[in-house]
DNA sequence: CACGCGTGGCG
DNA sequence: TCGCCAAGCGT
């Protein structure tokens, strides 16, 4: 009573372990990829990586963990580096508040540790935005110990090689999966271990068509065995994003646009963009209304011509988009510190994310077609 | 446990 | 074209 549940898995014998870890190492050595995080084992360069690898792809993460490591060469450059700079380094890499928990684990790692990551395993899952698949990827990998690594591809490798039917969303799943892990991990190599287990998933044991013609652990596959490879990992499907309806201003003032810096929590915190509001496009009316959003900044707006629509597709929401010019008719008093009169030039040294540069470049592109098309007309 | 949290590539 | 996904974490 009140003790926690059992995890209940049936672990391959030793002389069959031992088998494995030298055939997948063996395999790994000849089929490794060269990443520019596999360099060294420098933990900061580690660390770094796997919080960009996140849900996240390899060739994604590539040019933004070498931009990164230019800027930012050691964890003491980054912890002295201002969170504006850091966001910019990571703009159009999603997820930003993976990079907001980064900036502050680093500064705690300076402030805490001397500057040195931890290599405790409570001591580097305290870190923010480190949680148990980080944490045993940087103690595996960078500092060599026997830590299981489960992340989404060795989930998938373990389904099918030991025709594991459980759902691989649940937490119990991976617990169960960390038990096998922790089993099959070697005292020696245990980060290549690791890694090799996630390179077989990324290059060999995909999620759809797995190459188990040339999979070096095809013999002792059970899924394969049973045939039922295509069948695993069992995985409960994701609910569609929910559509919403959004209005996007492009107030300008002379040559300056107006921004808004979004909130530090929830979508898209602590990025830059324009003035965005939900759920108000009937409101959105073209020669009249003011909404009470710039009422309240002293800021009376006219809604003019809308410069296009366009939909944005996050991982739980689906924007429609309405872009609208705003006119300025009036300016009562001083915006707050997260609102500023932004040029052109000076844009570029803040974070947006992608759905404010895709307003950028329509709200751009339209200037330039409407001349256009005046010229032609006129 | 379920949900919030981005983006780009691929079949 | 579009649904599905990819080296998760925090709450």
């Amino acid at each position: 009573m009140g003790r926690k549940k059992e995890i209940i898995v049936s672990l391959p014998d030793q002389a069959w372990t031992d088998h494995v870890r030298e055939g997948l190492l063996a395999w790994y050595d000849q089929n490794k990829r060269e990443l520019p995080w596999r360099k060294n084992k420098d933990p900061y360069r580690i660390w770094v990586s796997e919080i960009m690898l996140q849900q996240t792809r390899v060739d994604t993460v590539i040019p933004f963990f070498e931009r990164f490591m230019d800027k930012f060469p050691d964890l003491v450059a980054l912890a002295n580096a201002d969170e504006e700079e850091v966001l910019k380094a990571w703009e159009g890499l999603g997820y930003y508040s993976r990079v907001r928990n980064l900036h502050s684990a680093v500064k705690e790692v300076v402030a805490t540790y001397e500057g040195k990551v931890p290599s405790t395993p409570d001591a580097v899952t305290q870190l923010k935005g480190v949680g148990d698949y980080t944490a045993g990827a940087i103690l595996s990998i960078a500092f060599d110990q026997p830590t299981p690594a489960v992340d989404g591809n060795v989930m998938r490798v373990f389904s099918r090689w030991f025709a594991l039917w459980d759902d691989i969303a649940k937490l119990s799943t991976r617990r169960k999966m960390e038990v096998l892990g922790a089993h099959l991990v070697p005292a020696s190599r245990a980060g290549d271990f690791n890694q090799a287990v996630m390179e077989l998933g990324a290059l060999v044991c995909t999620p759809v068509n797995p190459k188990c013609i040339s999979c070096p652990v095809q013999a002792t596959c059970a899924a394969f065995d049973q045939g039922v490879q295509a069948e695993l990992p069992q995985k409960k499907k994701a609910k569609p994003p929910r559509p919403v309806h959004v209005s996007i201003a492009w107030i300008r003032r002379g040559e300056q646009i107006l921004l808004q810096r979004r909130s530090s929590e929830g979508l898209l915190a602590g990025m830059w963009g324009l003035p965005t509001m939900e759920n108000v496009q009937d409101e959105v009316v073209p020669g009249d209304s003011i909404t009470p959003l710039f009422t309240e900044l002293g800021l009376f707006v006219e809604w003019g011509e809308v410069l296009g629509e366009y939909e944005h597709i996050f991982s739980h929401r689906r924007w429609h988009i309405r872009l609208v010019e705003g006119l300025i008719r009036d300016e009562k008093k001083d915006l707050p510190g997260e609102w500023r009169w932004i040029n052109e030039n000076e844009r570029t040294q803040l974070a947006f994310p992608n759905v404010y540069r895709k307003a950028f470049s329509l709200a751009e592109k339209r200037r330039k077609g409407l001349s256009g098309i005046q010229g032609r007309l006129l």
